[in-house]
RNA sequence: GCCGAGAUGGCGGAAUCGGUAGACGCAGCGGAUUCAAAAUCCGCCGCCGCAAGGCGUGAGGGUUCGAGUCCCUCUCUCGGCACCA
């Protein structure tokens, strides 16, 4: 009746026991997918294939809640496409250069390298005992050279192509450290270990020329109908394209005629300009400051402090005048020249137009320091005033010009295009589209990263290193310090002769931002083990139209998308042999939530508070289970509850993953994270959550063990001579087959599919199953409940499955099937509303028409209750769902 | 500061296209079983009210026969902000 499967033989498949033990189940069950290589993914281009991609980890040491949730979506969704007949890839990797091992080299005296192996080891173990189904000859880790040769060979051809180059850019620098901060380590101004206040530097990087690609990044946002609407949103608006105009304000200094270019979206407010604004770096404020001691005190004020764009915005704005003054390009009018520390060297001309009246930073500044505010827009019904900021003010769409000579009456559109044609004929202007996207700075002054692959010659200038001589391979054995930069330290490093010249020449030291790695691995899992190119027609198979699932945390949102994106046009226009263009890497995208858990301290003396782990609390409840308060149980003295928050070190509540896998078996681990909140949502860490999850798989475990000892079943129910209740039953089964398959494939909403398996098990234990009717339908329920879980928890479902048909292997298994013909329902019920509330209900033949519905309706007792006798006003009949009456 | 999300019982969440608010689970309460406990099973379980009924989806307004869902205003929480990954 059945077919047989062709791998059905599966002796090590141990019979059922009567209790359920997660350890012994899941070797099982975990020696079997290993001896038939069911994760194996092998190209055939005679079916359809399904690449199931997460984001791949950095080796941190040990597994987070995180990674096991993430894990286990894309499991779930790998195993699930599996069951729908697809081919399916499921690889893993390590994102493997960091500064976290530079950090660890620092505390614990150990070399980066072998810190690093070590937690690969660990890990990969630790995600080996969760059961997926990760095809493991594909992994590899960033920071060998057999990955990064292919990197930094890529990092030539770009280079070659114009689309590396170097220009300076802004770092934080710890003076005391004498070495480069990144963001996270320049805490309320001061440096992490030094405490010295950092400072703002300029030095020399390469930077890759991603606003070359903007348009396009911004334009195949469209394609993208299978990311969220909210990822694509915020890449619009971090590529931020906007249509202005530079111009510029003429000056004479030191006896030459100079140009100050700003550039402004608002050109149509350019008669109410009363200053510019330049940055700290600008040449014209450090020309300003030779003769001004009190300016020059001032830049060097601007210098300090990091680079971060959310405390420049959130910072006081100063500003100091530089007695310079600058024509306005329309009037000729003399403006004067301020430096502001918000004005950043770096982001568009390092100078910025000032409308006070029209923009509210603008405002604010000209109020503080008493500059002129000129109106040189009005709008009808609103009156300007010089008292306080009006929104619509700066609102483009509202008024037209006043107080600008012929501009007058102009609308935003009008004045910014008869403005623009005036500049562009005096030469002082013209109309620009303007990215917020900056180029991407990749050189990081570190040791744990990719070596750029840049050999400096005093003669010949940067020469990428020749193909033959990559790949650039990192040394492992060196001694961090936390400061300076290591490979800059190591002459057996650096020197070297000129591939050009073959003079004595110096090689760079900076490594390459780890963002890089994880720029193009996911098209490197097609062929890991090609040594003779980047990437080759393996590809064409697995990546064509996008990967076609990609899950990772919504934190990667802007920056590893939008980098994953250009790199994969990069390559397409860098054109490898064989390869296939891909203008788009992945189809599908799901960002997952973070894992949250309550908090537990005490105040400590000075109210610093000393955090407890959740799993050290007892919290005590009043009769209706909410909480009274938390005692620690080692002393039990009381401590405070505090917020829910993502799981941290520094809150110290996060849940070890081991724990929960030892305890409870990694079925349960996966079953409660899928369970306890969507993907997308954040994820409350509950102990008594997964007890739950372990309940119910013990039920499951009992109720097919209960059918399996009964005796064999004949054959699956096919429905068609059921009894009334079974035929609901049946119906039941039916309908949850098509919301679980729903559930997995199209909304990606897991915990409602567990929740739909948990009620036809309710059902199913409520029915009377006893006669051989009764029992074939148990088995057609079982073995479908067995198998929708399949996803979620493998384990218990290969032992289960092999259970229920003996010799069947349920990782080669198909996906139930929904039997349309036991979905037919002849009855219907029907809410009855009278005025919008709900007052009674009603059951209807399904085929009955609006007209009956109507009658049947006004009819009812319910109704005519209700209705206290009134006429009907309106009468609105929703099929299948309700009858409204208004009276 | 800017960009993007979110807020529903004691708790996690469900309600998919504007149509039965609270599915499913946790906690709690009552009972069965047990020498006892664990485990398991059965029942109850938004708030107020004896009941009839009324109220109820962060707050305030609006659209609609009907709003958790759509629109406007506000509050709070979270993610990102280019060197954490």
């Amino acid at each position: 009746m059945f077919a047989t499967h062709p791998n059905s033989a599966s002796p090590e498949i141990p019979a059922m026991q009567e209790k359920y033990t997660p350890a012994d189940i899941e070797r099982a069950a975990q020696a079997h997918w290993q001896k038939t290589g069911a994760a194996r993914a092998v190209e055939d281009a005679t079916r359809p294939k399904y690449y199931c991609l997460s984001m791949f980890p950095y080796p941190s040491g040990k597994l987070h809640m995180g990674h096991v949730r993430n894990y286990t979506i894309g499991d779930v969704l790998a195993r699930f496409h599996k069951m729908l007949g697809f081919n399916v890839l499921q690889p893993m990797g390590w994102d493997a250069f960091g500064m976290p091992a530079e950090n660890a080299a620092l505390a614990n005296h150990v070399a980066p390298a072998g810190w690093t192996y070590q937690n690969i080891d660990y890990m990969k173990k630790q995600l080996q005992s969760l059961g997926f189904a990760i095809d493991w000859e594909r992994e590899f880790a960033t920071c060998t050279p057999r990955y990064y040769r292919w990197e930094q060979w890529l990092f030539t051809r770009l280079f070659e192509k114009g689309l590396i180059y170097k220009k300076l850019g802004t770092v934080n620098w710890d003076p005391v450290d004498q070495t480069v901060l990144a963001n996270e380590q320049v805490i309320d101004g001061r440096g992490w270990r030094s405490g010295a206040l950092v400072e703002k530097r300029e030095i020399p990087m390469y930077y890759m020329k991603i606003t070359a690609y903007a348009e396009e990044l911004l334009a195949d946002l469209d394609k993208l109908d299978g990311w969220p609407e909210q990822v694509r949103l915020m890449q619009k608006n971090w590529i931020g394209k906007s249509v202005g105009v530079r111009l510029a304000f003429p000056y004479e200094l030191d006896g030459k005629s100079e140009k100050l270019w700003v550039f402004t979206t608002r050109a149509d407010t350019l008669m109410g300009v009363t200053f510019v604004a330049v940055a700290a770096e600008h040449p014209l404020a450090t020309r300003a400051a030779q003769n001004n001691p009190e300016l020059a005190a001032f830049i060097e004020e601007c210098k300090r402090g990091g680079v971060a764009e959310a405390d420049l915005a959130t910072m006081e704005k100063k500003g100091m005048p530089t007695g310079l003054f600058v024509q306005h390009p329309i009037t000729g009018a003399q403006v004067p020249v301020w430096v502001g520390n918000y004005v950043l060297m770096n982001y568009g001309e390092g100078a910025v137009m000032a409308v006070p009246a029209h923009d509210e930073r603008d405002f604010a500044f000209a109020k503080k320091y008493q500059l002129p505010i000129k109106q040189v827009i009005a709008a009808e019904g609103e009156t300007f005033s010089l008292e306080a900021w009006q929104d619509w003010y700066g609102d483009k769409t509202k008024g037209v010009c006043v107080h600008s000579g012929k501009y007058d009456g102009l609308n935003h559109e009008a004045a910014v295009d008869a403005i623009a044609a005036d500049l562009s004929a005096k030469g002082l202007g013209e109309k620009k589209t303007q990215f917020r996207l900056r180029d991407w700075g990749i050189s990081r002054q570190r040791y744990w990263g990719c070596p750029i692959p840049i050999i400096h010659c005093a003669d010949c200038g940067d020469v990428p290193v020749p193909d033959e001589q990559l790949p650039v391979v990192l040394p492992e054995n060196v001694e961090i310090t936390g400061t300076g930069s290591p490979l800059a330290k190591m002459p057996e490093f650096y020197e070297c002769t000129c591939p050009k010249c073959g003079k004595p020449a110096k090689r760079e030291t900076d490594t390459m931002d780890t963002f890089v790695e994880s720029s193009w691995y996911f098209l490197r899992y097609a062929c890991p083990d090609n040594d003779k190119a980047m990437l080759d027609e393996r590809v064409n198979y697995w990546c064509q139209g996008g990967i076609d699932q990609y899950i990772g945390g919504i934190e990667h949102a802007i920056l590893h998308l939008l980098y994953a994106r250009f790199f994969t046009k990069l390559i397409r226009d860098v054109g490898l042999p064989g390869v296939a263009p891909i203008d788009e890497p992945f189809k599908r995208l799901l960002t997952q939530g973070m894992v949250v858990a309550p908090t537990f301290y005490r105040e400590g003396e000075n109210g610093k508070k000393l955090w407890i782990n959740p799993a050290d609390v007892d919290v005590a409840t009043d009769e209706r289970g909410r909480p009274t308060g938390a005692t620690l149980k080692s002393d039990g003295q009381p401590v405070i509850i505090g917020g829910t928050e993502k799981m941290s070190k520094s809150k110290n509540n996060g849940v070890d993953p081991q724990a929960l896998i030892d305890q409870y078996g990694a079925d349960t681990a996966r079953l409660f994270m899928m369970f306890a909140a969507p993907p997308e949502q954040s994820l409350e860490w509950s102990d008594a959550g997964v007890e739950g999850a372990y309940r119910f798989l013990r039920r499951v475990w009992k109720t097919v063990h209960e059918h399996v000892a009964a005796g064999p079943v004949a054959a699956c129910s096919s429905g068609a001579e059921l009894p009334e209740p079974l035929k609901d039953l049946r119906r039941k089964l039916h309908q949850t087959i098509a919301k679980v398959r729903d559930d997995y494939g199209r909304r990606q909403q897991f915990n409602t599919a567990v929740a739909a398996v948990m009620e036809l098990l309710n059902a199913h234990d409520k029915a009377d199953l006893r006669d051989a009717a009764g029992r074939a339908l148990a088995q057609e329920i079982l073995e479908a409940v067995v198998l929708m879980l399949f996803p979620i928890v493998p384990h218990i479902g290969q032992i289960a499955y092999a259970a229920l048909k003996p010799g069947a292997d349920a990782a080669q298994a198909a996906f139930p099937q929904v039997d349309e013909t036991a979905l037919v329902q002849d009855e219907i019920e029907l809410m009855i509303q009278v005025n919008g509330k709900l007052r009674g209900s009603l059951k209807v033949p399904a085929t009955a028409d609006k007209a009956g519905i109507e009658a049947a309706a006004l009819g009812s007792e319910a109704a005519i209750k209700f209705m206290e006798g009134k006429p009907p006003k309106k009468v609105v009949v929703v099929p299948g769902r309700l009858v409204n009456i208004v009276v």
